[in-house]
DNA sequence: CAAGCTACTAAGCAATGCAAAGTAGTCAGG
DNA sequence: CCTGACTACTTTGCATTGCTTAGTAGCTTG
């Protein structure tokens, strides 16, 4: 089952929908991500993708002692990345919609907009 | 706009879907692809798609002369990209659910199954 | 001090969409 | 006949991104 191609770029997009709820860090990100029914996300697949939107200004970082562990860091998101988790959203709905035309056939059941 | 990575995986699915709705060639899906509300989607984009479906048993093909122009190639799905295409049906739309929840919010509406 | 958990880092790979350029057939206009 | 426009497919090479694997390091417990 490859599932990673699906993934491509609604992962990001997703990490950073989870951090807009609230300052979290990486490992709370993981399991939130696997409630939300994704399943193996990795350390190694999520912590380039905060390496990524923290570089690109989308996020930003604060490190802060753990109660049990080494020192976390705790990601919020900036201005920059809520303008760019809507615009994700938005396109993303509009590929989805292609898409499930396409795949499951022609239903309007979606016109919520 | 980059939608280039939210269309990795699905775009395969696309194609294979509107080749299972009947015989036809490349330029064609082309616009069926655009019908359907993609955009931009090239020649270089899809031939290399139809290469690799039919390289993997997925779709068939099949030359016959166009009324204008060149020689098409007309393809049709082969029993095991009828199963592919349910495989990925079922897989995409467990990951789009799992986005929408995290990206939307939860909503249960769409509890058709 | 070793084991095991938490937490983050880093190197390298594979898949896929895309841009750009090319080949070729048909047909209309000059 | 030649040129341009349209149809139709091919090829090369690149960028992005998720994944695998392995590694570092703090903390707690026996």
């Amino acid at each position: 089952m490859d599932n990673a191609q699906l993934l491509k770029g609604v992962l990001e997009g997703c990490v950073l929908a989870v951090i807009s709820e609230g300052e979290t860090y990486g490992y709370q990100i993981i399991s939130e991500l696997e409630a939300a029914g994704f399943e193996d996300i990795g350390e190694g697949t999520l912590y380039p993708v905060l390496t990524r939107l923290d570089k690109n200004k989308m996020i930003q970082c604060r490190r802060a002692k753990s109660p049990l562990g080494p020192v976390r860091k705790y990601y919020s998101i900036t201005p920059r990345g809520e303008e760019a988790l809507s615009d994700l959203k938005a396109r993303y709905k509009k590929i989805t919609r292609s898409a499930e035309k396409l795949l499951y056939g022609e239903f309007d059941d979606k016109t919520e907009e």
